[in-house]
DNA sequence: CCGGCGGTCGAGGAGATCGTGACGACTACT
DNA sequence: AGTAGTCGTCACGATCTCCTCGACCGCCGG
């Protein structure tokens, strides 16, 4: 058997609590790293490869949420679960600002965080029906953009299929050959590729889709 | 265009929805192997290779579920999305735990079973290669150098190359011939590695790539 | 203070790549 | 059929990249 272990870092400062962690996760077959304090959090995060992260929001020298903070800029995208002693809406909302995905506060069932886990683990694979991009939500299933301001910009669904598949990586590049494949499967020619790409940045903003010159495109999540 | 065909085994007992899903994955291009119940799909899944399954949940003899669990336990890791009647978060997630990388209920809309397809099958692709420099993350596959507050850089390709080179080693002195020879083949005067060094410095600032007089260039780890 | 040797920087041209509008084919709905 | 919307091809102009060249600048030893 050599299937690959889902890896999980722990970041928790109660050496007791940080113990009876790893021991679950262990038991539930992750691989585990664990931290007890943000700056080496930080310093795990950024070195390793991870499929979940679990913070606590009060650490030493550098704070769960900050910490989470600092990861999304340097543009680390694991999926995140931040457990605190405070639960009261407004800090949950401060938290999953912070970029976290999930947020459990204590005391917490351990079943809960268990299932939480492989719920989070799944969660960005699954496909969502409705992506952020830049300036706005895209929804697939009325192939509209909605932006900020209320308007809405419906697709066509060659310009839709487009959108998805750069909206499902964001900030990934897509060579014309990638998108040629998957978007216009019975395209002869690749140009329809660059055609396509100036019908979404006509309908969407100029800045809706970058190239990256001999690459691709790709599309970002930040404005 | 000899380019390989993506294979997909589906299973799934109803001959008429069979039929229908057989001819939309051949319509996208696919190359379909197809099992009418769970024995005769877990044969198929051990015995061939495919980038996606596609199974239904309630199949005859040996369940959707149990079949991809038996596959995950021997060792298969292809994609797979669950096709089900039953619909509601507790089924997902049972879904999701057998192992599934998307779950679909049914009725589905077969536009979008088609993108989550496509969606599956480039996850499995993936693969970021991205070095860490000074002030901020150096990502390959875009060209483009990502930095602590989130603005981001695109590099040409022989800028890329350049500073990949130096990336690569880290305190590093490199001398202009060794520079000139790995990065810039096709040039007749030395006089481009300046060049670019200088272009790199314009995009990354001034300290990004530091002077060894009379020897050569190099840049650092730390800030 | 002053040559001299790197090193820095900008200009520019050839070639590659990309943007864009126009056009014909196809489809769906009337 | 008729119309509108969508799809895919194409060609030319705009933009970007790569590399060369040459002028300027700054760090050194006299």
């Amino acid at each position: 058997m050599n299937e690959m272990k889902p890896r999980v870092l722990l970041v928790e400062d109660d050496a007791q609590l940080r113990a009876m962690l790893e021991e679950l996760f262990v038991g539930e077959g992750y691989e585990v790293s664990s931290a007890s304090d943000g700056q080496k959090g930080l310093h795990l995060a950024l070195t390793g490869e991870f499929d979940v992260l679990v913070l606590d929001r009060g650490l030493p020298v550098m704070d769960g949420l900050n910490l989470l903070a600092r990861l999304r800029r340097e543009g680390v995208e694991t999926a995140a679960l931040i457990l605190s002693a405070l639960g009261n809406p407004a800090d949950r909302v401060e938290g999953l600002d912070a970029g976290a995905e999930d947020y459990l506060a204590k005391p917490f069932d351990v079943d809960e965080l268990l299932a939480r886990l492989r719920a989070l683990r799944r969660r960005h694979i699954a496909a969502a029906t409705t992506l952020r991009i830049t300036g706005g939500r895209f929804d697939l299933e009325s192939r509209s953009v909605i932006r900020p301001d209320g308007s809405v910009v419906v697709l066509s669904e060659r310009e839709s299929a487009l959108l998805e598949e750069l909206a499902r990586w964001p900030n990934r590049v897509f060579g014309r050959d990638e998108i040629l494949e998957y978007v216009f499967p019975n395209a002869e020619e690749a140009g329809v590729v660059d055609t396509y790409v100036h019908y979404l940045r006509r309908k969407l903003g100029r800045g809706s889709v970058r190239t990256i010159h001999g690459v691709g495109y790709r599309i970002g999540t930040l404005a």
